[in-house]
DNA sequence: GCCCAGAGCTCGT
DNA sequence: GCTCTGGGC
């Protein structure tokens, strides 16, 4: 959706350029543009997953693209979606919603042998997978070309390089299709860049300065348009009822100020505005000025900028807003493109290998979270994942004495098995027969059974050897469960409408961590427990 | 003049 | 993700 409207109330102050503008420079790449892009020129392929070459027409396309920078001397540096925040409009599961309907459409078609109407609906359900992204990833590498996997959105990745200088890894412009990058507070955005390089680019600086016609932003700064922008609907908050991009402007124009336009809102559209408008405004300007991005110079994760505690305060100490914080080694694989940054499996056993080597002393611990849809709040949680360290080794410290390691490997070895991919899990299956390390339930594929309009939800929890679930209470009724030991159960709840506080506590650190979760079962209660059994003889 | 909801489109022969 | 259109006020 991006900001509604922002492109064609800024026209005036987009020009078109040719790329070769930036030759020298280093330039960002919105990478989902274009492979969406490029996902039209094999839409059949791609839905029926066929092999051979045509099927990775999509890459042909974005190397078209990434060329043509290289072409004109343009350093690229393309950045990838992550996983995705909490707090997103759900027009996201509205489309996947669209886009399976046709996907079964096109089916139908082509196997009635129509085959140019399948065609057709298959366009209608282009969508890009991480699977898709991780093939690009794999050229640009032997290419040498630079990229990095955000820990959650591409536009506040590529905001935040855009502050950096050249030589700390920063970017000079960034290439997109997607308007949200003017409310992150990009300096330089180009926009439908074609196969020859013929773009249109806006300049801030040259919209805070307010010289050209159209509206003006004499008067404004990073803050306020920002504000604008959300006042006028974006993805995290929908807009008041009559309030779109040109009343934002008027109303953030005359009082230079938020607080006194959201007063003014109060009192003129009591009835219309929400009674937490004013709490999500402002989580929604927190998302735009402190989303967390990933550092590839200091290899972590961190606010886009640091977060005053003033902030702190208005999202209720709900951090997660801005994106769930990651272990680090978890942070670093995703964003060097070894681990799939939604379902955190990594790709391959040789990108396995690849790993950072504090990821072989953590614990992964994932709980998928679906929440009751509540109409009443616009902020919902579809997934939520949390993972647990319970201690790191540095690689000096694992040189020195490589027998410390060896308590931390039995873990090692479970996690290695929770991270490689299900055809492992498959392939340990056959060759055991029927003595099985981990049994055929993989709960990533037990959420892809839950409907995305399931009233209820699964919560699962994943332990992997020492991890104890001590006590789940169900906070409605005052009765509780207890688990003596969990090393190989982990815990599912199917009790409806569960509100629960789960404790959670470490054997091999002594630490103790305790989350409070809304719970809720799936509807048909229909899934089994997941099992690991521990790896320590 | 402004807002909104809906429908169509992104490739490439 | 964007853009165009037509209807509402
Ligand atoms: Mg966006």
């Amino acid at each position: 959706m991006g900001i509604k409207d922002l492109l064609k109330f800024m026209k005036p102050y987009i020009v078109p350029i040719h790329i070769n503008k930036y030759s020298g420079k280093r330039v960002g790449v919105d990478a989902f543009s274009w492979l969406h892009k490029g996902a039209y020129s094999c839409s059949m392929e791609l839905a029926l997953n066929t092999k051979g070459e045509k099927g990775r027409r999509y890459l042909q396309y974005c190397m078209h693209h990434i060329n043509l920078l290289r072409h004109n001397g343009i350093t690229p540096v393309v950045v990838f979606d992550g996983g995705s925040i909490p707090c997103k409009s759900n027009t996201a599961s509205e489309r996947r919603r669209r886009r399976n309907a046709n996907h079964a459409l096109a089916k139908e078609k082509l196997d009635q042998g129509n085959v140019n109407a399948a065609i057709e609906l298959f366009q209608k359900a282009v969508h890009i997978t991480p699977e898709m992204a991780h093939q690009l990833i794999q050229i640009l590498k032997t290419e040498n070309i630079e990229f990095v996997v955000a820990p959650y959105e591409a536009d506040s990745q590529l905001a935040y390089l855009s502050t950096l200088e050249p030589d700390q890894g920063g970017i000079s412009a960034v290439i997109t299709e997607d308007s949200d990058l003017m409310a992150y507070g990009c300096q330089a955005i180009i926009f439908k860049m074609d196969r020859y390089g013929n773009a249109q680019e806006i300049l801030m600086d040259n919209v805070f300065n307010s010289l050209s016609d159209g509206p003006s932003f004499k008067h404004f700064d990073i803050e306020l348009f920002t504000g604008m922008c959300v006042m006028a609907g974006c993805d995290f908050l929908p807009s008041i009822p009559d309030i779109g991009i040109k009343r934002a402007h008027s109303l953030v124009s005359k009082y230079r100020n938020l607080d006194s336009v959201l007063s003014i809102l109060k009192i003129r559209k009591e009835k219309q505005m929400p009674d937490d408008y004013v709490k999500s405004f402002k989580k929604a300007i927190a998302v735009f000025r402190h989303a967390l991005i990933y550092d590839p110079g200091k290899k972590t994760l961190k606010n886009m900028k640091p977060l005053p505690d003033s902030i702190l305060q208005s999202l209720d100490g709900d951090l997660d807003i801005l994106g769930p914080d990651l272990p680090t080694s978890i942070a670093i694989s995703i964003a060097e493109g070894c681990m799939n940054p939604i379902t955190k499996e990594v790709f391959d056993s040789k990108a396995h290998d690849q790993l950072h080597t504090s990821i072989t002393v953590r614990k992964a611990s994932t709980i998928h979270i679906r929440r009751q849809q509540d109409s009443q709040t616009p902020y919902r949680n579809e997934i939520g994942t949390s993972i647990f360290s319970i201690g790191e080794m540095s690689e000096e410290k694992i040189k020195a004495e490589p027998e410390a390691l060896e308590k931390y490997s039995n873990e090692s070895i479970a996690l290695r098995k929770l991270l490689l991919p299900m055809k492992s899990y498959k392939a340990e299956k056959k060759a055991e027969d029927k003595v099985l390390d981990f049994p055929d339930n993989n709960p990533f594929k037990k959420r892809k059974l839950v409907n995305s309009d399931a009233e209820t939800a699964v919560v699962v929890a994943r332990t992997v050897t020492e991890q104890t679930i001590s006590e789940v209470t169900n906070v409605e009724s005052g009765k509780s469960k207890k688990k003596e030991s969990v090393d190989s159960l982990p815990l599912l709840f199917t009790e409806k409408n569960l509100k629960a506080s789960i404790e959670t506590k470490s054997k091999m650190s002594g630490s103790k961590s305790k989350s409070k979760s809304k719970v809720m079962t799936t509807k048909k209660g229909s899934i089994t427990s997941f099992f690991m059994r521990k790896t320590a003889s």
